[in-house]
DNA sequence: TCGGCCTAGAATGCATGCAATTCGTCGAGC
DNA sequence: GCTCGACGAATTGCATGCATTCTAGGCCGA
């Protein structure tokens, strides 16, 4: 249930305990319950995921590739920080990354795919025309949201292609739901998230159309309304700090 | 010497027996010595790298985020197959990577950056200028070509991005060296070649102008050279399984 | 003769022991 | 009082043993 989302992510499981410590161990980095830049030692964090050192090792050495740890040179892992600016590179490329996706769309036009992809929109606009607040509404937003950037991945037709983009969203703040949350409240977000509709719809568009350029462009200006989410949530530095990967961002100049 | 292309690959260095059963396990994949597809049984690779199990697991771990092994379902992992498909899509991504590269470099402006890049790119030249054969000419080109596109990642100055390319690179034949020395003969090469570097030229001329949607262009337009080269290698088959990674790639609807 | 089941072998995954290295701290010397 | 050095504790890296799971081959039956 709570890693419904997790299961598409991986194509490839590892054995249970190595899968159980590594969603422990993320779960443990994003909270800041492992403060970011320490080290992590094998043997106290054993008792706290409930595996041995041998997988536990094994899921460090997988967390370091996706970004989240980071080998010392004297060997052992710390927990990974990131500067506000490797924040928004990871945004950024994340709209770089689905551009290209929506470009490779454009080229070999699957055609069901796009079907599935404009059912989504069209389920995305009726959560939008509805009764704007509800907590309900919004987990059915997040889970299309995420839908619609994994369908889009899909008609890409490019493996490679969705395993970069799996990585990148693996970053703080990179998954196209990041701040859908934070986005609750203000007519700010409310506007954004009109706008990213927008987006959603013309970009099925124009893959439909078999204009990838203008996806392209459309797919990095997308991942741009995260970025001005991004600055908004910076803003209020405590709500910030609460949410899942805010306690490794460095901000105010090495600040945390 | 023989692993001097490696050291700046990885910015993390595993310790020295995980290194060297990545470092024998990746020639011997794409030497063929490990059939493509096939199982690898830890035991049975035990005595050819000269490490144990542990390690070489974490070799294998590590192998497997590289893309050139697969786990299995069932536990182990296999060498991973690589259709002709795959393989293009990862020139193609390099070059859209590198576009996206190129783009960063253009925003960002390291002018100390762009003069070493403009330095090689003249080195590449004199090389190119002068006597046509020779296989120390051919050595340093491949080095020179090799680093003009790690400068071109760094004057990007998002490490993120370097870590795609990185990945991406290390798929057979995405390499932006891949397929120089195949070039070695006709006519149709030299004209790449010629090309090639004017590609270099002008994708430094873009950035430096901070012009860069040019140079992403230029960028994707220089992999699809590779492309080429591709199509080129594959028609003479028997000389391309014996390039490094030929054994992994699958043609003509599935045979080997 | 072919297909399915069962059994023996093998391979993986995991846990833990041991040695080497590193890190922190205390003490001594300047 | 400060710095350098050395010792001890702690941690990593590696190797190997054991249990579980998978695999392959043979045997029996149709």
């Amino acid at each position: 249930m709570t890693d419904r989302s997790q299961s598409p992510r991986r194509r490839t499981s590892p054995s249970p305990q190595i899968l159980r410590a590594v969603l422990r161990l993320r779960e443990l980095i994003l909270t800041g319950t492992l403060p970011a830049g320490q080290r992590v030692a094998e043997l106290k964090v054993v008792d706290l995921v409930g595996v041995s050192r041998t997988p536990l090792r094994l899921a460090m050495e997988r967390l370091e590739h996706e970004g989240l740890l980071a080998r010392r040179p004297s060997g052992g892992f710390v927990v990974r920080e990131f500067t506000l600016q490797e924040v928004q590179h990871a945004i950024e490329l994340r709209g770089a990354l689905e551009g290209v996706a929506c470009r490779f769309a454009a080229e070999h036009r699957d055609d069901t795919g796009l079907d599935a992809l404009d059912a989504t929109v069209d389920e995305l606009d009726r959560i939008l025309h509805g009764q704007p607040e509800s907590s309900t509404t919004f987990d059915e937003y997040v889970r299309l949201n995420a839908q619609f950037h994994e369908q889009l991945v899909r008609v890409a037709k490019t493996p490679l292609l969705g395993r970069l983009i799996e990585q990148v969203q693996g970053l703080p703040f990179a998954s196209p739901s990041a701040f859908v949350q934070t986005q609750a409240t203000s007519a700010e977000s409310l506007r954004i998230l009109i706008v990213a509709q927008e987006h959603h719809r013309t970009i099925a568009q124009a893959i439909r159309a078999g204009d990838g350029s203008r996806a392209e462009l459309l797919a990095r200006e997308h991942a741009r309304l995260a970025l001005r989410n991004l600055d908004a949530a910076v803003r209020d530095i405590d709500a910030f700090r609460r949410l899942p990967g805010g306690a490794l961002v460095m901000l105010d100049e090495g600040r945390r």
